[in-house]
DNA sequence: AAAAAAAATTAATCCAGGTTAAGTTTTTAA
DNA sequence: TTAAAAACTTAACCTGGATTAATTTTTTTT
């Protein structure tokens, strides 16, 4: 069955609902979170699952500051998180691939501090989020706190990379971070990912200005190193990018 | 009952052991992961729990690298997560502070990320560590998502203060942050806390040198703003210390 | 296919915070 | 109590990346 619903402005797209049934055969399931969907959710859960909504490109998913928001697995896509502050600059915190959990947070219904945006054409399994659900099914929350363990590594990784280095040295770390994330769950092809950011959503991520970004990009690009081309980004000279990145982006998979 | 033994080559003052008896009258013990302790463990857990172990300022209570190191609950003190990286720098995380848990990681018993230094007279609650005793005690399981969810909140937060801030609004963040997290514990007395971070420890949380840290003190000291002398730091002026932050450190207790 | 908006590019100038190099003071160990 | 080490302080100079301001290219919308 398919049908269609509006959410907020958002048009949505779903392909199915609740059961566990497409989990059998989804390239996620062997990650963590959607792992324990699979063994350990309880017949109510999966009923108030629902599972590959569609949603495109340059649609949030929630806005920071809004209350009651859903909890997702990305299931294909990207989705980016931010967060503007009181200032008006804009912080991205990390992408979200697929397979990985986003909107938990400690208070279950207390505002959410960013922004989540599709960067691309996505699909996305809302499960449910109450305090209920996982108090009852230990597999389930402790599969919470080891995907928040994991978003809480890799933001320190990003703290320290940020902290004291250089821009081409941020950079390289980032793009190999991301490369490597995406190479586990085999999305790369060759030394080729695609890649939605902007300059400005690196920039953004790193700490430095759009134009430093560009800069250092085409410098990149110059020397042989790698090189971004209509949301293609290729590695060109991985040892000169790991040299820079200092392998501080080498994290288990959730 | 008091005896000492060694880990490591550090002396451990055990007060006492595994009862939850001591939790009842702990100041922590509304905090989110203590409160789950008193309520949602089983007697197999506590038998294994250590409580009130004491650390000395600057022991290790484990170093990056380490593995099968412990879960703590620190009752009474001040803990420093500090990393170095393979350039030689060194990141300072965080500060945990009474009723924080620390230690945990997405997989049990990997090596830690970080190391774990007490910065003055510190006591600690050991927990067990392992999938087996989480997995069955849904609540306990939920408390650790929580108290990850919260660090990670408050890692993204000093993220996003380090990229584009200035080295005034970096300390300014860092210091209503400490202040307002010490508050909430009662361990403020009026605008005064305790303050056991060097000037490099500043730096390296912030990614500034300790020359610019100390600069920016010392400015702060001459415009009457704040002021730190034998480890106590004192706030002269909140109003314009919090115009700096941006009010970017107002979270919620575990 | 044209118009409008968004993103990328390039160049010139500037400054916050890094670097280096002495001090001095405080804390710790002997 | 003295010596050694750690922490803090101050000053001079320098540089990586910010800022400002166009211009060009790409993407999106009409």
């Amino acid at each position: 069955m398919q049908f269609h619903i509006a959410i907020g402005s958002q048009m949505m797209f779903f392909r199915s609902n609740g059961s566990t049934g497409l989990c059998y055969s989804c390239p996620n399931r062997h990650f963590r979170f959607c792992k324990s969907l699979l063994n350990g959710s309880s017949d109510q859960f999966n009923a108030q699952a629902v599972k590959n909504m569609a949603v495109a490109a340059k649609q949030y998913l929630y806005r920071q500051g809004d209350v009651n928001q859903e909890l997702f697995v990305l299931r294909e896509g990207w989705v980016m998180l931010t967060r503007v502050s009181d200032d008006g600059k804009r912080q991205v915190f990390r992408s979200v691939l697929p397979g990985e959990l986003l909107g938990f947070q400690q208070h279950f219904h207390g505002p959410a501090i960013y922004s989540a945006i599709a960067l691309m054409d996505s699909v996305l399994c809302k499960v449910p989020n109450s305090v209920e659900h996982y108090s009852t099914q230990p597999e389930l929350a402790l599969s919470l706190a080891a995907s928040e363990a994991c978003d809480k590594m890799l933001t320190e990784m990003y703290l320290g990379n940020i902290t004291h280095r250089s821009a081409r040295e941020r950079i390289a770390f980032m793009v190999l971070e991301i490369y490597h994330r995406l190479m586990l769950r085999g999305l790369n092809n060759e030394y080729t990912i695609q890649f939605p950011l902007k300059q400005e959503d690196i920039g953004d991520t790193l700490g430095l200005t759009s134009i430093h970004v560009n800069r250092t990009l085409h410098a990149f690009r110059d020397e042989g190193v790698l090189q971004i081309h209509k949301h293609q980004l290729t590695i060109l000279d991985y040892e000169v990018l790991y040299a820079l990145a200092g392998s501080r982006f080498e994290f288990g998979p959730i």
